[in-house]
RNA sequence: GGGCGAGUGGCGGAAUUGGUAGACGCGCAGGACUCAAAAUCCUGUGGUAGCAAUAUCAUGAGGGUUCGAUUCCCUCCUCGCCCACCA
């Protein structure tokens, strides 16, 4: 770099923080604008080099959004309890507090090295009892409104983690952290009751603006399926197995039926003969890991149980099998087996010789299973009738004979919420045999820790690791688990699991309102200024997790009363990760991670700011390449020499090139579209440096533009030019319409769609102007001897003879 | 298997209410400056033919609509991400 980087990057960071340029204030007459990045989980690697694209394409929406005169919050702080810290405190017999410590206070000096205009004196961190204390306290709230609840589940268990796991952290059946075997297990969780929530996360994507993919796939994640529930009787027996299905149409279809391996009637109904077989397939599956239940491409495998099921729409006895290819988690975890009308049934029905009869007829003719809609028969009452309106008139009848009803069915399920770990919030609940046994604890014995006991602080512990009997650290430390009750006074056990790290991230938007309160998490009138979030950026990795979490959350606390929106954020962007410039991620292990100190050592932040805004499209993903590096610092270098051609006087072609570039940037930068922008500003400083001179009003219009990007040096520029200012505190420049438009345009001129040459002309002459001009072109004409039948002309750009 | 997205020079990418394909950057080649180098500046740079003007081919493959298709439609191939026996 041809300039002193490190002293002007050092300068500028100092005089931002001096003149608290960056400070949002919470009484402002100035239009709000609240805009966020997903908080960094500190890591022990440090910074990673794609943390600064996200950061940086916000931060230019921050600076601009100031210069244009709003009142601009952009936050930064910790999410920091979590696994990789515990394990690594583990590993090496040291405390997670001090761990954390240390990571967050390098990441807090990379992110200030880079020049981030983060309001600093909002930091926050999740693993600050200040901080968890509500956490805690929101956690209470969905306890007491019923919305938390302990219940004895199938949970996923990490046996290299030993830990539980949601059933979105299991991927492929493996451990989404370590890539460990995943096995089923009994587990008494807290859960939370998202499902509750189900339709109104689904309806609610219609009032907000995130990027389409980002609402298809909560929407699928969500997974709303409408059908009706039926309910068949077991042959010669009181029991009933209640189903549910997507096609009701098809019940006369019906050959047979299937339970789930986990389903409670397996026990109840298999007759003594098929008991044996039933039993080992049924504890056969449960320890295969859902990697290999889950291979739809494996053959179905399954057992008859022996007993009978009455197909209620015609009184036939069809058999009941049970079969892994049903999961006990979906829908009422029995079917009514169709083979005619569904490939999974079909595969089932031919393997093991089970009658397929078909009910739809399709258009047209289809070997073997046909899954769509169609006109039904062999189905009595509704025979003719189209998939839909058959579906209408069984789903009438069945309830009107007490058979069944329309149900809706999601595949959302609900938050297993308990971790049995040390580094998370200890969850605020205490156990006292007392009140469980006299009922005054709503029943079940858990008392919540008072307010005024908040937070529960998580106790010094000697070691991390779980207990082999997978229960969490925290229940070794008795004179921490043994406590009184807070409502009786008695001997009264603490609750020892710990909440996922979900918990924290799900509402820490709100806390930077406030950072400091002790009183409530934020005040109501900052929620009321600030909220909602106007601009979220963040991984497409967190658009079913952290997503969908915090807006369950965050509805959750607008029903209680305590926010002002029932959604926290007006718009939702992504942003593609920087890889390795082999293409691959990158990672330790492959030896291909680039280190932003490094790059900002050698070439400055700015040019790495701007190096990540010019890389690609901003939501894709994009390959590093220290050559491009060095191209945004060679362009760097070209701006400071700009400086010796200040002049009194500039080209008129300087003037509307920096007007085009001013609309084009402004523009850009609303869309997110950075690398143009970038782009942009490359093509005005190349026509300046042609030209020879600019004058210092335009310099300065052009450093305002490049500030958002580029903030040091543009800084340090207008200094040097007599700004006494920062930028930042200027206004953001406009453009002169007038100026936009060129004098002289060139007009493509084709003949029968191929480009036969270019003309000049004023932009507002004449299609017979034009066509005149370009008939006196020798090559154009050459192309038009014959019959012209046809003359397109697009004013001002194209005109194409059809001959 | 399903959903979403993407395939454009040696490389990253630009251009879509259908209108000059390859902006900008990297790399490469030649030149200027220099004793030399670095830095900087200038010129060139998709393929083929040609000294050139120019012609012709070209946006994963093949068809279609159109005066005109990277953009719209159909079929197929490849890659990436997400989900995955969801009844």
């Amino acid at each position: 770099m041809s300039y002193d980087h490190k002293n002007i990057e050092k300068k500028w960071q100092q005089r931002w923080e001096r003149e608290g340029v960056f400070y949002a204030s919470d009484a402002s007459d100035k239009e709000k604008y609240y805009c966020l990045i997903e908080f960094p989980y500190p890591s022990g690697a440090g910074l990673h080099i794609g943390h600064p694209r996200s950061y940086t394409g916000i931060d230019i929406i921050a600076r601009k959004k100031r210069m244009e005169g709003k009142n601009v919050l952009y936050p930064i702080g910790w999410d920091a309890f979590g696994l990789p810290t515990e394990n690594f405190a583990i590993a090496n017999h040291r405390k997670p507090q001090e761990v954390t410590k240390e990571n967050t206070d390098t990441f807090r000096r990379q992110l200030q090295s880079l020049g981030f205009s983060f309001d600093w004196s909002r930091e926050i961190n999740t693993t600050d009892p200040e901080y968890y204390k509500w956490t805690q306290w929101m956690f209470l709230q969905f306890y007491k409104a019923s919305m938390a609840y302990k219940a004895k589940t199938k949970i996923n268990w990490c046996l290299s983690c030993k830990i539980g796991l949601a059933n979105e952290e299991v991927v492929n059946g493996v451990c989404e952290r370590c890539g460990g075997q995943v096995e089923k297990r009994d587990k008494e969780q807290w859960m939370i009751a998202i499902t509750k929530y189900a339709q109104r996360l689904l309806d609610d994507l219609d009032t907000v603006d995130y990027l389409p993919k980002i609402k298809k796939q909560q929407q699928d994640w969500i997974g709303r399926s409408e059908g009706a529930e039926v309910d068949f009787k077991v042959s010669n027996s009181d029991e009933v197995i209640r189903i549910f299905t997507t096609r009701p149409d098809t019940l006369f279809g019906a050959t047979y039926m299937v339970l789930a391996p986990e389903h409670e009637l397996v026990g109840r109904i298999v007759k003594d003969e098929y008991r044996i077989e039933v039993e080992a397939y049924v504890s056969e599956a449960g320890k295969k890991t859902d990697i290999d239940r889950a291979d739809a491409t494996k053959e179905k495998t399954g057992v008859f149980t022996g007993a009978y099921a009455i197909n209620p729409v015609n009184g036939k006895e069809i058999p009941i099998w049970v079969a892994d290819y049903v999961m006990m988690g979906y829908g009422t975890g029995a079917i009514m087996a169709v083979p005619a009308h569904d490939e999974r049934d079909f595969e089932f029905a031919k393997k093991f010789d089970l009658p397929i009869v078909e009910v739809v007829q399709s258009d047209e003719r289809v070997d073997g299973c046909f899954a769509g809609e169609g006109t039904a028969i062999n189905s009595n009452f509704l025979d003719g009738l189209s998939t839909n309106e058959a579906k209408e008139k069984i789903t009438a009848w069945l309830t009107e004979k007490g058979l069944g009803k329309a149900t809706v069915n999601f595949k959302l399920r609900d938050w297993v919420f308990s971790r049995q770990r040390y580094w998370g919030e200890p969850i605020p609940l205490v156990y006292c045999d007392k009140c469980a046994s006299t009922g005054s604890a709503s029943g079940d014995g858990w008392v919540p820790v008072p307010d005024d006991q908040l937070p529960v602080l998580l106790p010094e512990v000697e070691k991390y690791e779980p207990t082999d009997d997978g229960e969490s650290p925290l229940s070794a430390i008795s004179e921490w688990v043994n406590t009184k009750c807070p409502k009786c006074g008695g001997e009264a056990r603490r609750e020892t699991d710990t909440m996922p790290n979900w918990a924290g991230s799900s509402w820490y938007f709100l806390r930077y309102l406030d950072p400091k309160n002790n009183e409530v998490f934020a005040d109501k009138s900052k929620i009321g200024y600030w909220m909602p979030v106007d601009l979220y950026n963040g991984g497409m990795e967190h658009t079913t997790l952290h997503l969908l979490y915090s807006r369950f959350w965050h509805k959750f606390l607008y029903d209680q009363g305590f926010v002002s929106t029932s959604e926290p954020y007006v718009r939702r962007h992504s942003h593609g990760l920087v890889l390795a410039d082999d293409g691959h991620k990158m990672s330790k292990s492959k030896g291909n991670v680039i280190n932003p100190d490094e790059i900002v050592e050698k070439y400055g932040a700015d040019a790495l700011r701007m190096y990540e805004m010019f890389m690609g499209p901003f939501e894709e993903p994009v390959p590093w390449s220290t050559n491009g590096l060095l191209g945004i610092a060679r362009f760097l270098d070209k701006v400071v020499r700009l400086k010796e051609m200040v002049r009194g006087s500039e080209e008129d072609v300087v003037t509307r090139m920096l007007h085009k570039t001013i609309k084009k940037v402004t523009e850009d930068i609303d869309g997110l579209r950075f690398n143009t922008a970038v782009s942009q500003m490359m093509i005005f400083v190349n026509d300046v440096q042609a030209s020879g001179s600019i004058t210092k009003e335009s310099f300065l219009k052009f450093l305002l533009l490049l500030c958002p990007f580029a903030p040091h040096l543009s800084n340090e520029l207008a200094e040097q030019l007599g700004v006494e200012s920062c930028l930042e505190t200027n206004q953001w420049p406009e453009f002169d319409a007038s100026l936009i438009v060129d004098q002289v345009v060139t007009i493509a001129v084709q003949v029968n769609g191929k480009l036969r040459g270019e003309i000049q002309a004023s932009p507002n002459s004449t299609q017979a102007e034009v066509e005149a001009l370009a008939r006196a072109d020798e090559n154009i004409a050459k192309h038009l001897e014959g019959e012209i039948k046809k003359v397109i002309y697009v004013s001002g750009k194209l005109m194409n003879f059809v001959v």
